[in-house]
DNA sequence: TTGGGG
């Protein structure tokens, strides 16, 4: 490194030619991670940063501080970074840029956007100078007019996802809340329906071991199911243990974010997503390609006629039940669970995930009525759904015997059964998509919201 | 030193 009044930062083309210098640099943030501890003792965080000189991939910055506090928290990708007397290395034929805790200092600025020249985070040994403003000012200038050019083929949909693997998204942040006590997970959107899931989960463990109706400890608050879309799956996404809880989703609600290497889980037959320490946050202005495609995607599926129906459902809801309501618009469970009055009917396309009682012989009251609870799932939400008395006339075709009874609910459930009637042991099941008719409804007029309940009616089940 | 990716 020169004297310190040659105070110049090198174009990021020139950085990745001085191996073992200490260079000064100033980039903006394509990708970070999340700030996590090393196998040593320290913290660490990794950045690519690009320039004018270097577009494409992005120059890997490797942080390294003594405690969490004091490694980088990147606001945004597109923010800007200013690095002091770092050290360019080699390793394993790639090119990098080390921070050195003693002798490194960085500054972060907000990005293209911003108009002040204020830094957000500085580390303690940092210098500010007057040129700074213009280098911040240049940076944010060729930011503007900046096109990413992001493999389109590499960012999964939700309705791509696969059990298991690791993928990229590109989603709009819909809600971020703590799930159970320090667990954060960001609640994420991109206009498609994640794939149903099969269950393998026995028809008799509802009632010791019911299906979840959401993954958070307690359902979140009508309030904020109200801010969420209507349509289109919204998933779970959680940190994984072992490093920083992430609050900087917060910031980012009603934006759209490109996460790099999210893992995917199924748990309770409910799709999530886990942030490990690899998982990266990529820069995504609001015109990136890859948005664009999804906004766009997502204006044609509502504009079509069918478009609020669940993506997997086709042809299906047809053939399975009938229903008294034909002059009303499919909603989703979404619609319903934030509809503005707590009495309402409606009409879904759900499948049947369980049921209690499950034993034919049950399904009637000692008195001879129908009192059942269906739990009903769409790619938006789940719910409890009551059947009682005449409703389950109709919906089971009057009292008919137990044999047919199960055979009809055992078609809702998607149980394969052989030719005796017999269940096929532990296959897993895929409830078919249905037709239902619903009405929302209040158990005590002192709490009408609180003690909101939902009913089937007016369906029939056909083809048993 | 550490990590660099999965």
């Amino acid at each position: 490194m020169a004297a310190t009044d040659d105070y110049k930062f090198l174009p990021i083309r020139d950085a990745i030619t001085s191996i073992n210098q200490k260079v000064n640099l100033i980039g903006v943030i394509l990708e970070f991670g999340f700030p996590k501890r090393t196998r040593g003792t320290d913290c660490c965080c990794t950045l690519k940063i690009i320039d004018e000189s270097h577009q494409k991939a992005g120059f890997s910055v490797n942080i390294f501080a003594e405690y969490l506090e004091m490694l980088p928290h990147v606001a945004s990708g597109g923010d800007i970074i200013q690095l002091c007397h770092v050290m360019v290395k080699k390793h394993i034929g790639e090119v990098n840029a080390v921070f050195n805790k003693k002798f490194s200092s960085f500054a972060l600025y907000k990005g293209k956007d911003a108009a002040d020249f204020a830094p957000y985070q500085v580390s303690s040994n940092f210098r500010r100078r007057d040129m700074d403003d213009r280098f911040i000012g240049n940076l944010r200038k060729w930011l503007v007019d900046l096109q990413l050019h992001e493999e389109s083929s590499s960012f999964s949909l939700l309705r791509e996802i696969k059990e298991g693997e690791h993928i990229n998204l590109a989603c709009k942040i819909v809600h971020f809340s703590e799930a159970a006590k320090d667990e954060w997970m960001a609640l994420v959107w991109d206009g498609t329906d994640t794939p149903p899931n099969s269950f393998s989960a026995k028809p008799e463990d509802e009632m010791a071991y019911p299906l979840p109706l959401q993954l958070e400890n307690s359902p979140l608050p009508r309030d904020i199911l109200c801010t969420f879309p209507k349509v289109g799956t919204v998933l779970r996404i959680y940190f994984d243990q072992g490093f920083q809880k992430n609050k900087l989703f917060m910031l980012n609600i009603g934006k759209w974010i490109k996460f790099v290497n999210v893992i995917c889980e199924v748990r309770g037959g409910l799709w999530c997503g886990l942030f490990t320490p690899f998982t990266k946050i990529r820069y995504t202005p609001d015109e990136d390609c890859l948005i664009l495609e999804r906004q766009r995607l997502y204006d044609e599926r509502i504009s079509l006629k069918w478009g609020r129906m669940p993506l997997w459902s086709f042809p299906s809801p047809y053939y399975n039940t009938e229903v008294n309501y034909d002059h009303v618009p499919f909603v989703s469970l979404m619609d319903v669970l934030t509809h503005s009055e707590v009495t309402a009917k409606f009409k879904c396309v759900v499948r049947v995930i369980a049921a209690i009682p499950w034993k034919a012989e049950e399904f009637l009251s000692p008195l001879g009525i129908y009192r059942m609870r269906l739990t009903l799932e769409d790619p938006t939400a789940r719910i409890h759904a009551f059947v009682f008395a005449e409703d389950g006339e109709t919906l089971f075709d009057g009292y008919p015997s137990v044999d047919v009874l199960s055979r009809k609910l055992n078609r809702l459930l998607g149980l394969s059964v052989c030719n005796d009637n017999k269940m096929v042991k532990d296959a897993p099941r895929n409830p078919p998509w249905v037709q239902v008719c619903l009405k929302s409804y209040y158990i005590s007029k002192d709490d009408v919201w609180g003690s909101r309940q939902y009913q089937i009616f007016g369906t029939k089940i056909v083809g048993v």
